[in-house]
DNA sequence: TCGGTTTCAGAAACCGGTTACACAATTTTA
DNA sequence: TAAAATTGTGTAACCGGTTTCTGAAACCGA
């Protein structure tokens, strides 16, 4: 039968409360009292269950993480970094999968609630105002990751797309393109949305005319589009939306027989570890992933811990990887 | 401030008891009564505490998982497969990596086991016998993954790595390739151990001379044993004991201007989802990682409901994946 | 009509901790 | 040396549910 406080406080000959302070670090108990305690609770191999302590105190130290699919090479990074900061301040971490299904992530968000978790971070494309207007009355502490959101009680942590979007174009131009199309990810994901805006307004910017095909953020959908691409348009630089994309075009470019970037330039975003193990290397936007998760989970400690209240969207510096997929026009 | 049962009993006019009823749908109660409750619950927008519900059944209906690093691509979709299986089955998912830092590791079953889960899945190479017997005393049951143990109330699921290296090797002698050199990962990793003894044996019994070099399960460590073994054995084919390695090799072979399969074929393990996106791509073997964790969560759900209690090693078909980065040497 | 079942809801104990409060023992102060 | 302050421990209420046990009411057949 497993031991509980009372068996370690008959034991001892003390009160369950004595325990319990010993268990807490409490100072007030010392000595031959408090060394009773220990040694009763190393006999018994006595463990204190952490259910009962989150009911009498009404926290959990959990904090759950909410994500499109784990699967996907850009969120373990991201996972791993709300991990080992969770861990480092002593939480333990909750993780469920939405696959962007907007129904199912409601589902889990109030699982969670009810799980008693002490915040959430949010990786949600979804989210609709009549939601988040929902979410604003739960108790519970969110900080959004990869979405900013204005005006309503949320944190969020990101980086700035729209700007990220123009300096590839930029790059691009800088080698000389001028038919650059861009492989969008979905409409209903913010950060794709930046992105494509991004790129549009730096095409117009230059004077030169944006071709946009729209997918789904997956390496098939780069693959498809990237073959409508070189039917269609006739692109010499492609700047995709995320890595996956542009890995899906790379292949999709080598089976026409063509080269990157010879033939064609491709610039990702991401920076997913397998863009430095491409042949060639892909040049990319580097998103700090591990330190957006990082960060969001300071953010939410900061709120569980009362030390702030209003709500805080912090955008963190993504750079430029220059590496080997793209080539200038004129060095053909 | 947050309803509770009492408040949802006393607007229905109703005990406690009554509500909790209603909430666990047990059929007492029923017409009228229950209409009640259920419209007092929808009015307070109550939502039972979990937390409250878990202390008084003495169950969490919460599963942990703890792997060695996320960030490793194999693992996402394993415990993809475990989150799946596990949120089918009304479990949430608790999660945690370990870096293969035994201590670690060690902490956070026990950090697990005090918050009470229900049962653990346990990627893990570490374990020694000591370890081994400490978890025997533990009450949670624990499933590993990738890990057979014998002689041990601890369920397993894996594959026959022993028998897929054996194959690989047997793949490549069946191209003509005699000097077969063994990208092996680290000592204190079964599966690396299984594999590199496959390896070795496939390669006496065909009266070849076996070649190793041992490395750690990273891109960076088959990019330098690639390095070594160019330089010292001068190998045509390379078995590695996981794609990651695998890919790393790849890259050194093309970074010193030789080429895959051409001058030296490279076989991996696993099918992380990059060896379809290298290129050339990658022939591996393909570990069934999504049904191995489905697998897992199924026997632990077994082991929680009191279905089985002894202990059960299942093993798991891997699939040997064809691509293009092998190549018979009578074709150069 | 009446005793015997059956049905259904409530009272209260319980899960295993935490903590406000009380109070005895000890130390400090006057 | 007595009163006051401090220290350290115990008592008991509490967290928010579940569940056993009890008994009233409804139902049933004779």
């Amino acid at each position: 039968m497993k031991p509980n406080i009372q068996h370690v406080a008959e034991r001892a000959q003390v009160s369950k409360a004595t325990v319990s302070r010993v268990l807490n670090d409490n100072p007030q108990v010392k000595g031959e009292i408090k060394e009773r305690v220990l040694r009763a609770i190393e006999e018994l191999k006595y463990r204190p269950s952490t259910i009962a302590r989150n009911l009498a105190t009404n926290r959990t130290n959990t904090i759950g993480l909410i994500l499109p699919d784990i699967t996907n090479p850009y969120f373990p990074v991201l996972a791993r970094g709300i991990e080992d900061a969770a861990h480092r301040l002593g939480y333990t971490l909750f993780i469920s999968n939405t696959d962007n299904d907007p129904k199912l992530e409601q589902d889990i968000i109030y699982k969670m609630v009810e799980q008693q978790v002490g915040g959430i971070v949010l990786i949600s494309s979804t989210l609709d105002e009549q939601t988040v207007n929902d979410l604003t009355s739960l108790q519970t502490p969110i900080v959004l990751c990869d979405r900013l959101i204005e005006n309503k009680p949320f944190d969020a942590v990101s980086i700035d797309n729209y700007k990220a979007a123009q300096e590839a174009v930029h790059y691009l131009i800088g080698q000389g393109h001028t038919r650059i199309a861009h492989l969008a990810g979905p409409k209903n994901i913010q950060s794709a949305v930046s992105r494509r805006t991004g790129y549009v307004d730096a095409m117009l910017a230059a004077n030169l005319e944006p071709f946009v095909s729209v997918g789904t953020f997956s390496y098939e959908s780069g693959v498809h589009q990237m073959g409508d691409l070189i039917e269609e348009y006739g692109p010499t630089a492609i700047f995709a939306a995320n890595d996956l994309m542009a890995l899906g075009a790379m292949h999709e470019i080598y089976r026409r027989g063509l080269r990157v970037p010879e033939d064609i330039s491709i610039f990702g975003c991401d920076d997913i570890a397998f863009c430095a193990m491409s042949r060639p290397m892909m040049s990319t936007i580097s998103i700090p992933a591990y330190q957006i998760g990082v960060t969001a989970v300071q953010l939410l400690d900061d709120h569980m811990k009362g030390v702030r209240s209003g709500s805080k969207n912090v955008i963190l510096e993504h750079k430029l990887i220059h590496r080997e997929s793209c080539n200038g026009v004129d060095q053909k």
